[in-house]
DNA sequence: TGCGTAATAT
DNA sequence: GATATTACGC
């Protein structure tokens, strides 16, 4: 190790006497370089030959914290061997070559960045940062295996950065900056030569300043703020525009890709879709908030990378829901239940309760509405009593912009004024109609959900397995006092003169809907009966819709 | 801690 | 305006 954090934390003024071999074919250029440096208070070893440089690096490490070297295209060999050599001293590559493969090697060797010439005096000046780089990553490495927080580690270092910590309070934010970059570096790195320093980090900071308590808006991506380039941020005030992003090339920036496209995918639920980038999972809440400041001032467009992610309440998601519901009953069917029925992955409880609360809305209050609209008289006697007046929501509204089911359908029948015909129970609205919540009608080929046909339960087991919507006849009072209770045995096992009537019904005004718990014929048996009736020339859009 | 509902955000 | 998300009381 060239300098460890403890030689950091004992060294004052730092940068000041910074120990740089520079190595540089050319004289001149070495000597300008040189110059600039020591103008820094950096204290500058010149060497303009590959194993010199290595000789002395070998007699004397400790005397060197940061190396510079010039590569060109006549010694690029030369320059490789000394990266490969010196791997335990931050190298900094400099040169005219803009050669991406030379760059990209320089890097791989372990270079710890790449600047492209000219050299701005902003560049130089923070050389510095890597090496506290170097020794906190090498420091971190000899502790992987404890648990010194990596916190105390990095902080102490700060009173060494530059003198513009004005105040506690902003110190505080930079020190809260650093242990969570701390703790980003620790994410994506345990082996410290592996991945080099960051890149010059003012050359990507724009011009925010340290003492700007607040954080300001200038960083232009989220993974710049969080990869680990606020080490030593204070360092960058001054920032020129001149040589930015593209200037500098180092492995850091490879980093930051990965790190981000890692903090920013996206869960791939069945149903699911997300609008901005992030996870699902809406436990990245904490994250977010763990980022405090840095997250409460992103740009515009990482803010919304950062959002919560909506649920997609897509058909089949919708459809899943349902059918837990279904499963679970209504009076059972509680978020935490919901979720453990629907087996979503991604999908939280918030997500089910919210959407369960539209659920119960819609049937709460635009369901009864409707029913008012069809049964304006409730001692109507065509109404049966034995139709649940609260049938559970069947076809929601929204979605209506995806793609027809996949899901088994439902056949059509019976003749509504659109021409298209309906399976579904008379207590539901019909569902072609312009009601915000039904689903909107499809141009040809009408389906519908499973839920849109409830059908009688094939066993009488336990109550609970079934919604009481669907297993048989809730009873009208206790629907309406918007208290739904289990059925009574004579909801489950109507009598028979009871199940007669409604079938007679369904036989003679076959335009109606049918009532819950009648199954609609068999295709075998609806052709068999037209082919019995002399009817052999089924509708095309009647034949292709899926008979079950 | 989880639920239901109202308020708020998108 | 519709819907999702969040806040809040229970």
């Amino acid at each position: 190790m060239v300098c460890t954090a403890n030689d950091l934390l004992e060294w004052k003024d730092f940068p000041k006497g910074l120990r740089v071999l520079l190595l540089n074919d050319d004289s001149s250029s070495a000597a300008e370089l040189r110059s600039k440096l020591e103008n820094m208070d950096y204290i500058v070893s010149t060497f303009c030959n590959k194993n010199e440089a290595l000789s002395a690096i070998s007699n004397k490490p400790e005397s060197f914290h940061v190396a510079i070297v010039e590569v060109n295209t006549s010694n690029t060999d030369e320059s490789f061997k000394f990266l490969e050599t010196a791997k335990h001293l931050p190298t900094i590559m400099t040169s005219n070559i803009h050669c991406l493969s030379t760059i990209m090697k320089c890097i791989a060797l372990g270079a710890v960045e790449f600047l492209r010439k000219p050299l701005s005096e902003d560049k130089l000046r923070n050389i510095w940062q890597h090496v506290v780089h170097k020794a906190y990553i090498a420091e971190r490495s000899d502790l992987s295996e404890s648990v010194k927080p990596t916190k105390e580690l990095v902080v102490p270092m700060l009173p060494l950065q530059p003198e513009k910590n004005e105040s506690g309070t902003k110190l505080k934010v930079e020190t809260d900056n650093v242990s969570r970059i701390c703790e980003n570096d620790h994410e994506q790195s345990v082996s410290s030569d592996k991945y080099p320093a960051p890149s010059t980090p003012q050359l990507k900071h724009g011009g925010r300043k340290l003492d700007d308590g607040d954080c300001n808006e200038q960083t232009n991506s989220t993974s710049e703020k969080e990869s680990g380039e606020q080490i030593g941020e204070s360092k960058s005030v001054e920032t020129t525009c001149e040589n930015r992003v593209a200037d500098t090339v180092s492995l850091s920036e490879t980093q930051k890709v990965g790190q981000t496209a890692i903090k920013e995918e996206e869960y791939s639920v069945e149903g699911f879709k997300s609008e901005s980038n992030g996870s699902l999972n809406p436990e990245n809440k904490d994250a977010r908030n763990d980022l405090g400041c840095d997250a409460e001032n992103l740009s515009k467009g990482s803010r919304a990378n950062r959002k919560k992610m909506k649920v997609d309440w897509t058909q089949e998601l919708h459809k899943k829901f349902v059918q837990a519901v279904e499963q679970l009953g209504l009076d059972q069917a509680i978020p935490s239940r919901i979720l453990e029925v629907m087996k979503v992955e991604g999908l939280t409880r918030h997500n089910v309760a919210s959407h369960l609360q539209k659920y119960r809305m819609q049937r709460r209050h635009i369901l009864p509405k409707e029913e008012e609209r069809r049964w304006p008289n409730p001692r109507d006697p065509n109404r049966s009593p034995y139709y649940p007046r609260n049938p559970v929501m069947a076809f929601p509204s929204y979605h209506s912009n995806h793609a027809f089911p996949s899901a088994p359908i439902y056949p059509v029948w019976g003749r509504q004024p659109a021409g298209f015909p309906v399976w579904g129970s008379r207590s539901y609205p019909m569902w072609q109609q312009s009601e915000n919540w039904l689903w909107k009608p499809y141009p040809a080929g009408i389906y519908a959900d499973a839920w849109g046909c409830p059908v009688m339960p094939t066993t009488h087991g336990a109550y609970s397995s079934l919604p009481q919507s669907f297993s048989g006849f809730p009873r009208v009072d206790a629907v309406d006092n918007g208290n739904v209770q289990p059925p009574s045995s004579f909801d489950l096992h109507p009598a028979e003169e009871v199940i007669d009537e409604v079938v007679r019904e369904a036989i003679s005004k076959p335009w109606l809907p049918l009532p819950l718990g009648l199954k609609p014929p068999s295709t075998e048996s609806v052709l068999a009966e037209l082919s019995r009736q002399g009817i052999s020339n089924i509708p095309p859009h009647i034949n292709a819709a899926r008979f079950q």
